[in-house]
DNA sequence: CAACTATCTGAACAAGTGTTCCACAAGTTT
DNA sequence: AAACTTGTGGAACACTTGTTCAGATAGTTG
């Protein structure tokens, strides 16, 4: 145990940290990018303006680490979608549950999408959950597997500007063709 | 002739109206919308300070007035991609178009969506072109159509976040896949 | 040419921004 | 307890922002 001992100051210090960060998403799914200040964060934080600061070298990381972090979330929750239980009706669901409970987060990871379309080291982070996503399928038909794919994004996307969000009776019957012929890629599933 | 003797200062006023658009949709394709300020947008477009400002009570009507002015172009280039002869190497090489040449463009028309999620008044402009397209080519099988048109949303936003935008015949075979069964929705296609 | 009007613009301002700095508090080690 | 490291937070800075405004300019009309 002699070399486990931890400083207190810096488990504090890691845990503010993660608050700041959690704070900055929160700010994100709230006002977007364009409303993460320095000044905002803390506030939404209720930590000092500088402490955001102090942790992260400029605004830029912070952001960053926030969207890199927020990513991983978002990865299990498509992976969530994609692999949930399999039947049309529970994708259905869990798309409605994304343009409606959590809408707020649904639009976070399309901030993340186009904020890696202009800053190439996001864009592993962004297409993580698609990577991830072929790799626990392990589609037989990997072109099949990427239309499904795409569709996702694009139901998501096109749900976020609809007048009223689809919910998931809309949805199902879309799906539901989608995924038509879905033996081509489950043939292999495989649990990691 | 004598109802129509145009003010030229009113002429000469509408055009540069019209040139401070463009160059704002110029900044949102290079920087994105956080780099629209009245100074940038200005300087893009060669005029004092003040001249956005004289032509926008604010900066938030520029905004959205380029959006929905850029949202014309947009639906233009969209039922390009859609009904585009046809075939799916004309829709493939319109959608390699969209995420090389054409990938500022494409980005700013992904802002656009972002914005509408956000407000609601721009969310009419954002899907225009999706109904536009149902409209145009009268589906008869409006699932298959839906899905299809979900997946271009798809395929464009994951090839502007690919480490290399995937080409023409790369996105062949996806397209290809897309519409098999394309006879369900141009069944009964329309010009207008 | 003079009176008028619509268009234009440079200077200026208040507000908000990211970031720095420094004194100090809290925790750890010797 | 003394020396140290790490975390904390208020004041202040230089800078950019959106917007205002008074006056200049240019086009139209009598």
């Amino acid at each position: 145990m002699e070399l486990q001992k931890v400083d207190g100051r810096k488990a504090r210090g890691e845990k503010k940290r993660r608050a700041i960060v959690e704070a900055t998403l929160r700010v994100i799914e709230r006002e977007g990018v364009a409303g993460v200040t320095h000044r905002s964060v803390a506030r939404e934080a209720g930590v000092p303006t500088t402490a955001p600061t102090y942790y992260f070298a400029t605004l830029d990381d912070l952001l960053i680490a926030t969207l890199l972090w927020s990513a991983e979330e978002l990865c299990d929750d498509m992976l969530k979608i994609v692999a949930s239980g399999g039947s049309a009706r529970e994708i259905a669901r869990s798309l409605a549950q994304a343009v409606n409970e959590n809408r707020g987060r649904t639009l976070a990871e399309y901030e993340l999408y186009l904020l890696a379309g202009r800053r190439p080291e996001l864009k592993p982070a962004a297409r993580r959950w698609l990577d991830r996503a072929v790799e626990v399928v392990r589609p037989a038909d990997p072109l099949a597997f990427r239309a499904f794919l795409a569709a996702i994004d694009g139901l998501l996307l096109q749900g976020l500007i609809a007048d009223v969000a689809p919910n998931e009776d809309e949805l199902e019957p879309i799906v539901s063709f989608l995924i038509r012929g879905r033996d081509d890629f489950t043939a292999a599933p495989k649990e990691e």
